[in-house]
RNA sequence: GGUAGCAUAGCCAAGCGGUAAGGCAUAGGUCUGCAAAACCUUGAUCCCCGGUUCAAAUCCGGGUGCUACCUCCA
C-alpha cells in the first residue's frame, strides 16, 4: 500500500516497523464542546484507514487521545459554573455518541491528558536534562533552535519563522520560537498539578508526545491529524519526541484536508461551523460519513445543504440496492439465470479494483465509484431476474466493501407487525380486485408512517425510511 | 514576507504521459394499474500562454484566479 507522507511530500510504499502490525496515533478532540463536521473528518478518515489495514490483514493498534486539560475547557467551566473535569467528562461522553453515529470504532486506547501528568512531567524533565528545555518563572519552554531538524515536517525553516511578524515575543521566553511545555498556574482556581517547577499544567504539544510514547512506543508507524495541526503542533511533537528519545518519532505523517463553508475554512475560531450533532437532525451518521469519504482525504471539501442532499441521494442508491438484495435473498427465485455463476465470479474484479484504489493512498472517492459500478452490475442482474443465490452472493460482496468504508451500520432487522401485515394483505386484495383507490389509500397511509411499499415481481417489498 | 496546495462537464469528483471513471442534476424512452426502484439513451478536449515528447488534463517554464498554514483550531 502507498500512503502520502507529509514528511517527505510524496507517496511512499507503506512498510511497517513490525511486519503485519501498524501503530497509529491520531490527535483527538479537545473536549469542551460537541465536535463539528471539520473535527469529524480526521475521525472518519483515520477510522477508515484503520479498517482498511485490518481488511488487508494487519493487526492495528490505534490510539486517539482526549485533550481534557486546556484553556478552552477552563473557560467553558467558568461559563457553565462547573469544574473543568465535569466539562471534559460531559463532552467525552458526547464525543462517543456522535462518533458512534458516524460508525467510528473506539480506539484501542483513548488516553486522557489528566491521567498522564507524571509521565508528562518526566518527559519535560528529560528535555531539560538534555538541554532542550529551560524553566522560567514556573513555565518550562522548549528551545526550538536547539533541535536542528525543526521545520522538517512543515517545510519551514526557523529563520523564516523568526521573521514572521505574527509570533508574539513572550516576556520570559528566550526566543520567540520557543513554545511552552509546562505552564505555571495563574489563578488559584485553575486546575493544576504539583511539579518540580511549581503548580501548573502541561502545554498542548507535550501531551501527544508523551501519550504516543507510553501507549505505542518511541517510534510509531503513522501519526495522523488535520492539516492545520501540521504546524506547529506536529512539528513540535517531533521536536519533543526526537530530542527526548533520540529516535525517529513517526515513519509516516498523514494529514487530512479541511472542510470549507462557502470556500472558506470552517473552524471554531471563525464561528462558521456546524456540529455533527446539529447535522444529525437532518442526515444520518452514515450519510455524513459517506459525504466525508466521497472526496480524497487530502483534498478540501466544501460543506453545504445542497452537497449533503446530493450525497444522500447517491447514498440511497447503494442503500436501495442492498434493500432489494435482502428482499430477494428471502423472496427471490430458486432458479438460476443462465450466466449467473459467471456474474458471481466477476464480483472478484470489483474487489480487486477496490483494493487497487485503496492501496493508492486510500482513494475513497474511487473506492466509492467502484461500489457504484458494482451496484450497477447488480441492478442489471436483478432486472434480468437473478436468483436467490445471486442475491445472497451480491449482498455479501457489497457488504464486504461498504464495511471497509464503514458506511453502513449494522441495523436490527425490522419485524413486520401483525397490524402492518394486515394492511399490506388488504391492499394486495384490493389490487387484485383492481380497487386502486383503496390500494393507494393504504399505500399513502403507510407512507405517512414512513413506510414505502414497492410492488415487485417477487411480491411487496417493505422499506422503512 | 515565508511555506504548501488547488483550478476537470450545470454541481460534486477521480484520473497525474497514451487521446476524459463515478455520483447528483437535466432531457427522452422502457417497465409499472398508478407509483417506487431499476434499466437504456443524453453531456467536457481538462483556467490561459509557451515548451519537452511520436504522444500531455497529466512533465517543465511563465501568467491569472482561489485556498490554507506561519496565532487556539481537525
Amino acid at each position: 500500500m502507498k500512503v502520502y507522507n507529509t514528511l517527505t511530500n510524496r507517496k511512499e510504499e507503506f512498510v511497517p516497523i513490525e511486519e503485519g502490525k501498524v501503530k497509529m496515533y491520531v490527535c483527538g478532540p479537545t473536549v469542551y464542546n460537541f465536535f463539528h463536521i471539520g473535527n469529524a473528518r480526521p475521525f472518519v478518515v483515520f477510522d477508515t484507514l484503520r479498517r482498511y489495514f485490518k481488511y488487508r490483514g494487519y493487526e492495528v493498534k490505534f490510539v486517539q487521545n482526549f485533550t481534557d486539560v486546556d484553556d478552552k475547557i477552563i473557560n467553558r467551566a467558568k461559563e457553565e459554573g462547573i469544574t473543568a473535569p465535569e466539562v471534559s467528562e460531559k463532552y467525552i461522553e458526547e464525543y462517543f455518541k456522535d462518533a458512534g453515529a458516524l460508525n467510528v470504532i473506539k480506539a484501542d486506547v483513548h488516553p486522557k491528558v489528566s491521567e498522564h501528568i507524571p509521565e508528562i512531567i518526566a518527559f519535560v524533565q528529560t528535555l531539560i536534562d538534555k538541554g532542550y528545555a529551560y524553566e522560567a518563572d514556573g513555565d518550562v519552554y522548549y528551545s526550538t533552535r536547539k533541535f536542528k531538524e525543526y521545520g522538517k515536517l512543515s517545510g519551514q525553516n526557523v529563520d523564516d519563522l523568526g521573521s514572521g511578524a505574527r509570533i508574539a515575543i513572550g516576556e520570559v521566553k528566550k526566543d520567540p520560537l520557543d513554545f511552552a511545555l509546562w505552564k505555571a498556574r495563574k489563578e488559584e482556581s485553575e486546575i493544576a498539578w504539583e511539579s518540580p517547577w511549581g503548580m501548573g499544567r502541561p502545554g498542548w504539544h507535550i501531551e501527544c508526545s508523551t501519550m504516543a510514547k507510553k501507549h505505542l512506543g518511541e517510534t510509531i508507524d503513522i501519526h495522523g491529524g488535520g492539516q492545520d495541526l501540521q504546524f506547529p503542533h506536529h512539528e513540535n511533537e517531533i521536536a519533543q519526541s526526537e530530542a527526548c528519545n533520540g529516535v525517529p518519532f513517526s515513519h509516516y505523517w498523514m494529514h487530512n484536508g479541511y472542510i470549507t463553508i462557502d470556500g472558506e475554512k470552517m473552524s471554531k475560531s471563525k464561528g462558521n461551523f456546524f456540529t455533527v450533532r446539529d447535522i444529525r437532525d437532518h442526515y444520518t451518521g452514515d450519510v455524513i460519513r459517506f459525504f466525508l469519504l466521497s472526496g480524497h482525504y487530502r483534498s478540501p471539501i466544501n460543506f453545504s445543504d445542497e452537497l449533503m442532499e446530493s450525497a444522500k441521494v447517491g447514498y440511497d442508491r447503494i442503500a436501495t440496492c442492498k434493500d432489494t438484495l435482502s428482499f430477494l435473498a428471502k423472496n427471490g427465485s430458486d432458479e438460476k439465470m443462465a450466466d449467473e455463476d459467471k456474474l458471481i465470479a466477476d464480483f472478484d474484479g470489483f474487489r480487486q479494483k477496490f483494493i487497487e484504489v485503496m492501496d493508492d493512498d486510500m482513494n475513497t472517492a474511487d473506492a466509492i465509484s467502484t461500489i457504484f459500478d458494482l451496484v450497477s452490475a447488480i441492478n442489471v442482474a436483478v432486472k434480468d431476474g437473478a436468483s436467490k443465490t445471486y442475491a445472497e452472493a451480491a449482498l455479501k460482496m457489497i457488504a464486504e466493501l461498504t464495511d471497509v468504508l464503514g458506511i453502513f451500520q449494522i441495523e436490527e432487522e425490522d419485524m413486520i407487525g401483525d397490524e402492518l401485515q394486515a394492511l399490506i394483505d388488504e391492499r394486495q386484495a384490493a389490487r387484485k380486485e383492481k380497487n386502486w383507490a383503496r390500494a393507494d389509500e393504504i399505500r399513502d397511509q403507510l407512507a405517512a408512517m414512513g413506510i414505502t411499499l414497492k410492488d415487485t415481481p417477487q411480491g411487496v417489498q417493505v422499506i422503512r425510511n
